[in-house]
Formats: structure tokens, C-alpha cells, sequence
DNA sequence: TTGACTCCCATAAAATCCCATGATATCCCT
DNA sequence: AGGGATATCATGGGATTTTATGGGAGTCAA
């Protein structure tokens, strides 16, 4: 599939026996990065050292349902891909994700933990030059500033609206 | 006596033979703490050795109920994230949970026993130079002070109004 | 040679570590 | 049970490290 496997064990090593290296353990809370004019953009330390020490390699691709790209660990994306192949290979929904998943890029970090954003992804989720990391567990979204905003208030007024998810006031939940 | 294992050779070891050691097996009771002007505040000794002896790490998030952060340990987060992956992606349900993810914080004590309360959480709560810690069982809320008294009086007002609740205790806890 | 990409070095601001202290609380011995 | 010795907790502040970011030199392909 799509994305541009050249498996880079490489990555950076400089960083790994920071402080924060022992803790991270999943994608979690936000953060507004500067994307630079070579689309550079520094990825959160926090998520790069749980990707570090999950020994994982960094995918993005586009949101399947927002303006946004996703990034998760490639043997997250593996999931992704299977599941699209659970489906009727010749239904329209096979054939929406599929192309969705094309656009998937294999990432690596540079010296200080920065990536370049591929130009596809950049016009797909209407970057310019600020990014907004959203840790949501398993993986992240980027978003521009905009969008970001638009999210935040729809998820406000749901809450208002609708009160919290039934499962938060249930404290067992398994 | 403390029970020191040496299992925890992580953050800070220095405190592990604490003769709290022992009996503290929740979140519980409550204490007032000075916020320094570096966002630091002193986590109750009794939660850390909670967290320290159930080897957890500390996450704190905005509540959706209340105008308070909210900690609880890792493991209990992590099973928020995977309700999102049951739970129709589109939902909005599962709106509100990532966006609850995107307002969680990882965070790490210092040599003794502080957290660095992050900007976001300091403002949600309205938090300045005081926070009141109240355990809750599984977790904990961080008040200020005013909002702090605000619930309490509420709460002794609709014990004054309507009893003392009902509780039915669940025989099996698991 | 030009343009696109990568690697390398530099830096301000922010986060974190480290050491110090007064006030409590706990221990221990008589 | 008293009371001094000791340990711990909550707190302060300076020193150090890391993060996020900017920009230039080297590289490769067309």
C-alpha cells in the first residue's frame, strides 16, 4: 500500500535518555507548533519519545473523517489496513478508504525532532504555518489553527448539550 | 514500615520508605497546597505513594463536569482510549473523549514530590497561587479554593434539603 | 545551475533538576 | 507519658538541560 516504506531504523537516538523518555506512554494533550518555510515542524516531544520507545516508526495520512492529517505508529496503521481489507473489496467504502490510505507518508525525525510535512498533506488539512498537535490516545491530529478552533467549540457545546459520555460516570467500565 | 521496594527505581526513590507507605490505597481526603509561581505544586504525599506503589503514572485532565482538573492514574485513562475505539468513530460520544484526551497532561514528580501544573489546566480551573486537593477514590479533583467552596456549601445544602443519599454498596468490586 | 531535500550548528525561552529550609510529624529512649 | 532526636512534607530559588525554532552548508538529481 501507499505509504513510502524506505524503513528508517535511523531516526534520532540523540534523544532518548531524556527525562521524558520513561513516561510517555501514548498520545495525549495539545500543543500549537510553528511550521517553518521549508514545512518543517517540530513533533512534540512527548509523542516523539512514546514512538521512540515503542520503538515505532511515525506514519501520517489524511483523516478519513475530518480536515486533518493523522499521525499513529506504523503497526497502527498496519490495523488500518487490514481492517479495509475485512470489507467487500469492491464496495464503494473499500474503495474510499483505499485511496485515503494512499496518501499515507512514512516520516522520520530530523536532529531535533522535527518532520517535513509533504505538500499533499499540507493542502489536505489547509496548513499554512501553524499546526495544532491533538493527542487522542492511539494517535494524533493535525490541524490548522481554523479547524482546530471549529473542533474545539463543537465538542464544548456537544458536551453542554449532552453532558459527559455515559461511560466517564461509570467508573467500571470493563 | 514503608514498603521499599526497589522496584521503583524511577522519579523519586527518596520518599518510597514514607510510613504512608502502607496503608494508602486511593485517592482520598483532602489538602490545601501552595501553587509557586513556576506552576509547581506538591502533590499530597498520600496520593503519590497511591501512585507510587500501583507503579502509575500521574495524568491530569480537565473534568467534564466540573470547572476543576481531574487526576487519575495512567492505566485509568488508558481505558478511556480504548472505549473510543469501540464506540462509533463519528459519535459524539467519541467527539468528546478524544477531545477529553487532547486536555490530558502525562506528568512527573520532582525530587520532592511536585507536578508542574501545565498552563491550559491552570486557566480551565482558574487556578492562581492555591489548590485544593480532594480525593475521590480513583481519582482526585484540583480546585481553587473559591470554587472549591462553592461545591462544598452546595453539597451540604442538598444534604440539608434532601438526606443523606441513599447508597447501595456493590458487593462486587473486582 | 537550479531547485528540493537533508544534515548540521546556533539560540531564546521554557521546562526540569538540584540543593536548601522551616514547620510538622514521627520515632525512640527513659 | 515526656521530650529531645530524627525524618518527612511542603516550599523557595538558582543552575542546568531540553524544546522549539531559525538559518546555512552540503548533496543529489534533472
Amino acid at each position: 500500500m501507499g505509504y513510502n516504506s524506505e524503513l528508517n531504523n535511523s531516526a534520532n537516538t540523540k534523544n532518548i535518555n531524556s527525562n521524558l523518555g520513561h513516561l510517555i506512554s501514548m498520545f495525549l494533550s495539545t500543543s500549537h507548533n510553528k511550521i517553518d518555510l521549508k514545512c518543517r515542524v517540530s513533533i512534540p516531544a512527548a509523542y516523539r519519545f512514546f514512538l521512540e520507545k515503542s520503538d515505532e516508526q511515525l506514519i501520517l495520512f489524511k483523516s478519513l473523517q475530518f480536515k486533518c492529517i493523522e499521525g499513529t505508529s506504523l503497526s497502527r496503521m498496519q490495523r488500518y489496513i487490514n481492517a479495509i481489507d475485512e470489507l467487500d473489496a469492491m464496495s464503494d467504502d473499500a474503495f474510499v478508504l483505499r485511496m485515503m490510505m494512499a496518501d499515507s507518508f512514512e516520516t522520520k525525525f530530523d536532529a531535533s525532532g522535527r518532520i517535513v510535512i509533504p505538500e499533499t498533506l499540507m493542502n489536505f488539512a489547509e496548513l499554512s504555518n501553524k499546526a495544532v498537535f491533538m493527542g487522542i490516545g492511539e494517535s494524533f491530529y493535525v490541524w490548522s489553527p481554523f479547524e482546530y478552533e471549529k473542533q474545539y467549540k463543537k465538542s464544548k457545546q456537544i458536551l453542554e448539550e449532552k453532558g459527559p459520555p455515559k461511560l466517564i460516570l461509570n467508573k467500571k467500565t470493563e
